[in-house]
DNA sequence: CGCCTATGAATTTTT
DNA sequence: TTCATAGGCG
């Protein structure tokens, strides 16, 4: 162990060796603080503290995970196992499951993630017959989801005027009737939102004081990671289960607060002190990560901040370059920019791909990025977006586990009752959720009894619905038995899904297929790696837990030395050499939906600061002078926090001439051709063929191949010479002779685009093109 | 009931 | 540009 604190300095070494009672350590960016968390873990085991009395909770699992291996390396892996590690999200859910009962829940329950939680409240406010422009789902879903994290359950709801008036005063008045629905067809359904595994494990501790003593005696260390993201139902966890031996460490940064939408309070750590009697304060103020520029900057930023704690952060290290402030014309050419550095720096200094990140702040901003990188080759990978598990497919395949898992779960029910199709309708939906809520009993129990209930549902269709209640028995049967991989291939193949999605042959078809392949493999591993947990049961059960409260487990898949792209959000947490901001635009960043108040700014300022210290070496900001969006191209002002940073850590490197792609001299996209055999149509060309024009005028246009052409494309390969007689989105890229042919080249940009290719044999051919580009080439140039 | 097309509406950030 | 839904037809 003294090898270990060894390694420590002086700052960090105080909290480690702190044993006893409440502390906080401010932790600045870059300061270490996981290094602390873990190797005070390792203190305490060694001080004799049973791990299975230690309780440590992460803000992902990912960071569980590594710190649970980074003990294991020091302590052993034996020891490291009994460890109650994880996020609040994942470990109260396995205490949940054990008390499930106490709360007239089965131990079973389902978990609903945000999709399944839109669905059931679109559903309630049309049932409801409400208008869905004054109730906007989103909107509900995310009041309900702020009621629950302020622990206002229906009940206080009504007791509470001011709430009730407030959404009035939104033009929401039935706010409280939806929630009221909402929660009791969760309840009904044996499902659990995000919030709930939060609002009922509060609901659990205090409504019963034998299980919170149970706990409270269970966990009598208790340590936090990432205080300042903490909001309001988990903070009463906290403070519930330290309450009795006050042996509670946090761990955060008020600096870093950046999740008060999903309702953290950053007076959580702002208030501690005051919360707890004799807390003992560390402070963390020396960066190991960053180059004195970067952290320089940083602060220098983030000082524009009033709501703050008192904190210094300085390092020793080298000076580094200053930021690099980058302007381009449009997306595209921020985006080539970002490329091209990344290419010239990764072959001048020699660095890895996974030296490199690039960071923005809505999602929708990673297409560009992504095109300039396939073009040169650069190897990435985007964290985050909509994640593997929430694949149309996948949702699929999962939704039919969970409902052998838990039949009441009516979201999943209502995914798969027919699909693949098997003529049960919406009419006949409809009438089964009106029977349900008549017996006042769940979906699944009204299929299963469906003759002796008076239910105005014909025959044929009651045939049918006895067959899919069959044949779910029969899986509930065989999960008794087989593995959950078994039993997963087997619903894949007897369903008829496999079938379905291999019927059309579309490019579609089959990556669904492949994606679906993975999720098996998925579910092997899982099995197999609970076979190493003496008292796992490796159940179907555990899978779904897993799955719905993933964040990353697809991370390890593919090339490991990759680029990352991410959400800031996500990034924190993380370190790169090389990090590019890009984006820095008044209205997206700070975004215009957060510019209304002083807080609000705050935490986007909070939110560039982390973005700003997850550089080691080099960060660069870049922004626009115009940005497409909704297909449309807008003017961009340059982020208010481009000029907050003290001049002296900046430097502006946007060339005196601005360049504009130059087609030249990316010529990647056309493969093995050599570029200086390629002549390219004047830039005019694209722009000739724009939507309006092209569906007025598609009689009259027309692409002539002198010679035979083949086309080359996921979709569909053809022969013969060919005209194009319709194209009613894709542009034309490219259209050239060259060498004995010509090229061609139609460019689809979204899942809509669409082309008509007429032959001159008088065939057709309808090419759905999905963000696949459709190259029409010479067939000599294809190898 | 199921498939197709046309139309309108939407973009913050996530466990 | 992308997505979701409504309406029309077989």
């Amino acid at each position: 162990m003294e090898k270990y604190l060894s390694q420590l300095n002086e700052a960090q070494l105080a909290p480690t060796l702190q044993k006893n009672g409440p502390m906080i350590v401010i932790a600045g960016a870059g300061s270490g603080k996981t290094r602390v968390l873990t190797y005070r873990i390792a203190y305490l085991m060694s001080q004799g503290v049973d791990p299975f009395n230690i309780l440590s909770l992460t803000f992902t699992n990912k960071a569980a995970r590594e710190m649970k291996g980074r003990i294991a390396d020091i302590v052993g892996q034996s020891e490291a196992k009994n460890l109650w590690m994880g996020t609040f999200h994942s470990v109260f859910a396995k205490i949940l499951r054990i008390e499930a009962d106490r709360l007239g829940y089965p131990s079973n329950f389902t978990i609903y993630d945000t999709q399944d939680s839109d669905r059931l409240i679109s559903s309630i406010i049309k049932e409801m017959g409400l208008d869905k422009d004054i109730y906007k789902y989103k909107q509900v879903r995310s009041r309900i989801s702020s009621y629950k994290n302020s622990l206002i359950t229906v009940k206080a709801y009504y007791n509470n005027p001011e709430i009730m008036e407030a959404d009035a005063a939104a033009r929401r008045p039935k706010m409280g009737e939806i929630y009221r629905e909402y929660v009791e067809r969760c309840f009904k359904a044996g499902a659990m939102d995000f919030d709930d595994l939060l609002l009922k494990t509060n609901e659990l501790l205090t409504r019963f004081p034998d299980v919170l003593a149970k706990y409270q005696d269970r966990f009598r260390y208790i340590l936090v990671d990432e205080y300042q993201d903490t909001n309001h139902s988990q903070y009463l966890i906290v403070r519930a289960l330290s309450d009795r031996f006050q042996n509670i460490c946090v761990v955060g940064d008020d600096a870093q607060s950046i999740y008060a939408f999903r309702g953290a309070n950053i007076n959580n750590i702002l208030n501690f002190q005051r919360d707890y009697d004799n807390v003992k304060v560390f402070r963390l103020e020396q960066n190991y990560r960053s180059t004195k520029n970067i952290v320089n900057a940083a602060n220098s930023v983030i000082d524009k901040n009033q709501t703050k704690l008192d904190k210094v952060v300085w390092t020793a290290n080298d000076e580094g370059g200053k930021i690099k402030v980058h302007r381009s014309m449009t997306d595209g050419d921020e985006g080539r920019f970002v490329a091209s550095t990344i290419w010239e720096t990764k072959m001048n200094e020699q660095l890895n791909n996974s030296d490199f990140a690039v960071l923005y702040r809505t999602n929708a901003q990673s297409r560009a990025i992504e095109d300039a990188l396939r073009k040169r080759d650069i190897p990435y990978r985007i964290y985050g977006g909509l994640s593997f598990y929430q694949r149309k497919e996948i949702k699929d395949v999962l939704s039919y586990l969970r409902v052998i898992i838990n039949p009441s779960d009516e979201e999943a029910l209502k995914r798969i009752i027919n699909y693949p199709a098997r003529g049960i309708g919406q009419t006949t939906m409809d009438k089964l959720i009106v029977a349900a809520s008549a017996y006042d009993r769940p979906i699944f129990d009204v299929l299963r009894d469906i003759e002796n209930l008076n239910v105005n549902i014909n025959g044929g269709t009651k045939t049918k619905l006895r067959n899919f209640v069959t044949m779910v028995e029969s899986f509930q049967v065989m999960n008794q038995n087989a593995n959950a991989f078994e039993l997963a291939e087997h619903v894949v193949k007897v369903t008829g899904i496999v079938k379905d999605l291999n019927k059309d042959g579309t490019p579609e078809g089959v990556a669904k297929m492949e994606n679906i392949e993975e999720l098996l493999n998925g579910i092997g591993d899982f099995v197999e790696g609970q076979k190493e947990i003496a008292d796992s049961t490796a159940s179907l059960a555990e899978f779904l837990e897993d799955v719905a409260l993933a964040t990353d487990l697809d991370a390890d898949k593919g090339n490991p030395d990759h680029v990352a792209l991410m959400t800031i959000h996500l990034a924190k947490g993380l370190e790169f050499p090389h990090v590019f901001i890009v984006g820095m635009e008044e209205d997206l960043f700070p975004s215009a939906m957060s510019m209304n108040t002083r807080s609000e700014l705050e935490e986007e300022r909070r939110l560039f600061y982390v973005a700003l210290t997850r550089a080691e070496k080099q960060a660069y900001l870049t922004y626009t002078v115009s940005r497409y969006r909704w297909g449309k191209l807008i003017d961009a002002e340059p982020s208010r926090f481009i000029e907050e940073i003290d001049e002296e850590f900046v430097d502006n490197i946007t060339p005196i001439q601005e360049q504009r792609f130059n087609p030249m001299l990316d010529s990647s996209i056309f493969g093995d051709i050599e570029p200086n055999k390629i002549r390219f149509a004047k830039p005019k060309t694209p722009q000739k063929f724009q939507k309006k024009t092209l569906k007025k005028k598609a009689e009259n246009f027309e692409i002539k191949a002198p010679k035979k052409m083949t086309a080359v494309s996921k979709a569909v390969p053809v022969e013969n010479s060919l005209s194009a007689s319709k194209l009613s989105v894709g542009n034309i890229v490219n259209h050239q002779r060259f060498g004995r042919g010509e090229v061609l080249q139609i460019e689809g940009k979204g899942a809509d685009s669409k082309a008509e290719i007429k032959f001159s044999n008088g065939d057709t051919k309808k090419l759905l093109l999905r963000f696949a580009k459709l190259e029409i080439l010479n067939s000599d140039s294809v190898r």
